[in-house]
DNA sequence: AGAATTAGCTACACGACTGTATCTAATGAT
DNA sequence: ATCATTAGATACAGTCGTGTAGCTAATTCT
């Protein structure tokens, strides 16, 4: 817990970095709807005075805290497996959206009251440019290189396994298995690009 | 507005009916977390003591108003069209979730302090026993007649329509067109049962 | 060592919602 | 017409969060 010497007050990052940790774990317990300037500060032990002097309100405090996470990571595709590749970029986004800033962005989606007014903003800043396309990547990839033709990479085609992974999470509220992620690529992403079965 | 008669009091059934609309409605403007009696009241133009006569807390009211509402409505596979019947299936699944219960539901199911208490209670009793399973049941129905082998529908696949549908209400707020519904039976559904693309 | 910053502490007035209590009066049943 | 029921109105004390202000003291800079 203590930090280095004897220091009793935190000031600047580190006071920011505590305040920030206290938002993301404080909007997952409660919700957007339910962050308050009071229960921020009780988390990180600072008093509310201090969140006024950066923040003007709990969801400023959320919002300044997403942006300074890491920005979503994408799928890189490699060797010659598009199977392979498919499944790590689903597993790539299970990871995201079980991380803290995952949950909080859905959370923040999923409000009302918030979700109308900063969708975009947030996509925007949070997915770093234009990410959140974790099985889109690999199927350019391995179409440019013929593996099939580029015409069926039709918007629904390129959600299907997104698609599939948010369904599991709001169904069963825990991550995927790899097994899962293995029968989404094999039963679903695959057969619409051509490897499926046969009538 | 006004009934018939000059009455001026509503009772019974007549207020408990305005209640129920006056709780769906706020809870879609304003969020579980941000309920209260008073909102709720206010809305019904009665006061709040009234509602503490029936109700203890504004999430009771919420749920009593769910359990007052019509169950979800299965599809029924008929004529021999099995590309139809899914396509009338996931425009049920739309009318549901666009319905002013369907909404409600996604509002509780997604706070982080309501759903974790009711999620399982919640399902049964508004799906009214298992439903919620559009097109497994169109899909069951062909299989049974032979039309593809049953072994195809797998836990995955009959998630397929379901959670591109989800996905496009998540992603742009709105429903699907009937065209989008269309390719996701023809471009996701269809070919992971074996009426897909060639490789 | 002295000065400038900035966090911690306390207090205050305000508003919203909560439960409860009490009274009034409209409604429906006999 | 009378009565039991039940909705509407009002009041009240209590809790919690809001912003703001003013002071104290720890930390850092020079």
């Amino acid at each position: 817990m203590g930090d280095h010497s004897g220091r009793t007050r935190r000031r600047g990052e580190e006071l920011i970095k505590a305040i920030h940790d206290s938002v993301l774990e404080e909007v997952l317990e409660v919700g957007v709807a339910r962050l308050t300037m009071d229960g921020i500060g009780r988390r990180a032990a600072t008093p509310r005075t201090t969140l006024y002097r950066r923040w003007s309100s709990p969801v400023e405090v959320l919002l300044d805290a997403l942006y300074h996470q890491h920005p979503v990571e994408e799928p890189t595709p490699g060797a010659d497996d598009l199977r392979g590749d498919l499944i790590r970029a689903l597993r790539l986004m299970t990871e995201w959206a079980f991380s803290r800033a995952g949950r909080a962005v859905a959370a923040i989606l999923t409000d009302p009251q918030s979700a109308a007014l900063m969708s975009e903003a947030l996509s925007e800043r949070v997915f770093a440019g234009r990410g959140g396309r974790f099985t889109l990547t690999v199927l350019r990839h391995y179409a440019d290189r013929g593996h099939f033709s580029a015409e069926l990479i039709t918007p629904v085609v390129a959600d299907i396994g997104e698609a599939l992974v948010t369904k599991h999470l709001l169904d069963r509220g825990g991550p995927p298995t790899d097994e899962t992620l293995e029968a989404i690529v094999d039963q679903a992403i695959l057969p619409a690009i051509g490897f499926g079965p046969r009538a």
